[in-house]
DNA sequence: GACATGCTTCGGCCCTCACCGAACCATGGA
DNA sequence: TCCATGGTTCGGTGAGGGCCGAAGCATGTC
């Protein structure tokens, strides 16, 4: 009765409105899902999440409409997945700022996959895991990437991805370079549109393959030889 | 009775936890107020809020415990304020993404505290508004910041704050530059530890001063002058 | 001491919202 | 045409949580 009448900040709504799309776990677990920058399907979602396929068509719903995610549908099947890279920052920062990932490990299969995962995975559309930290040091470390006063791409760094042949969109308004907290590895990895550009290639050119359906990949001998020799990874850094 | 009994995936749980804290206008509207990087006392914020002191002193020990506000008992006062840049990182990054100010000017007192906001202010512990954004755009423009391959100091950029006189902690884990988006002006404008050395300076030397008990700074004429002189900011471009 | 002030705890109210199952609608395949 | 499958809509239920006022503790003032 005292509350209710004062003139709320309308900055304040929208902040709430926002992370209580967040707010819900079944919900955090599409989001989670979707951060590998794919297209899941309503059905598939809701085994993932453990939910009946009607509450989580309510989920999308309100994802959706938050702006959040984005659906395609093409017959039965309703394709969902993270509207933009704006969307999967979001999500990214706020995963990264929880707490750990806690707990002892679980079962034998659990924990092959979570080491799997910790090895190497996409995030979103970039490297992540031991395999992007190991990327991104050896960036650093040739002077290709600068950490020290911020995080970027040097001219030498702009040039290797030219020589490597890996096309960067200079033009477009997203950064380049941007650093993206890893989860497993508790450092950051190069994200933005340099960090993308990169997974895909290294997904073409064979350099890593994804296992399973989930999110991780797997560095290929191929891969292992060319990342050593055009970034001088050491192939141990990558086990 | 069928979700209840799945294993949930406990890096969503701890999402949504933190996205819940977040969630709720009361909560919001505080932490956008201490977004000035000070301490407020409980009631300071229950007024702010518009609610009864018992309710916000819930809501404080709520963002306490999850680790996003700080607090400082003095006498009878309570006093909080972000835990850290971590945490102002946070609701800096969430409130980005929020779609729009939005709505038509409200009263002239509040349409005036508005432009003066958008002229100037701090955002936790940096410049931000019109101001900040001037002062961004003058560094790249000058080559001591970059944008075109990320964010960060040019080796000019460290060497300009050493000459300045402004210190910056080289050592600290903290990264030098951070783009945060700028409410207002819709662009990034400089944080992270230089942005906030360089706002403790403006202060510091009466380049600008806080006006109101809130978030609003305004330039001072020996500002302007300091600012045009070392980094060629046009004296229009804060007004 | 007695009193004011700031904060916290407690009980109770009420609204929101995640969830389900059942019915319904659409698509695509026999 | 019928059927199987994926998705959505719609009541109904229950838990959670934000809110208040009143009572209770501190702290600092007279």
């Amino acid at each position: 009765m005292l509350g209710h009448m004062t003139a709320k900040d309308p900055r304040a709504a929208a902040l709430a409105a926002l992370a209580a799309l967040l707010a819900d776990e079944t919900r955090a677990a599409c989001l989670l899902a979707l951060l590998d920058g794919r297209a899941w399907t309503a059905g598939e979602l809701a085994r993932h999440a453990g939910v009946a396929a009607s509450t989580l068509s309510e989920h999308l719903g309100k994802l959706v409409a938050g702006g959040l995610l984005a659906e395609e549908r093409q017959g039965r099947h309703r394709y969902v997945r993270l509207a933009d890279a704006r969307a999967a920052g979001l999500v990214e920062s706020l995963a990264a700022q929880t707490p750990a990932p806690a707990g002892p490990p679980g079962s034998l299969r659990e924990s092959s996959t979570r080491s799997a995962m910790a090895r190497g995975r996409t995030c979103y559309d970039h490297l992540a895991g031991r395999l992007g930290t190991a990327v991104t040091d050896a960036l650093t470390l040739r002077g290709l990437l600068r950490q020290d006063t911020g995080f970027a791409l040097t001219e030498a760094g702009v040039e290797w991805f030219a020589t490597a042949g890996i096309p960067l969109d200079l033009s477009s308004r997203r950064p380049l370079a941007r650093a993206c907290l890893d989860w497993t590895e508790r450092r950051p990895h190069l994200a933005g549109a340099a960090g993308a550009a990169l997974c895909r290639h290294a997904l073409d050119a064979g350099w890593c393959v994804r296992i399973g359906s989930e999110r991780a990949v797997k560095v290929t001998a191929a891969g292992e030889r060319e990342l050593a020799a055009r970034l001088g990874v050491p192939p141990d850094a990558l086990r």
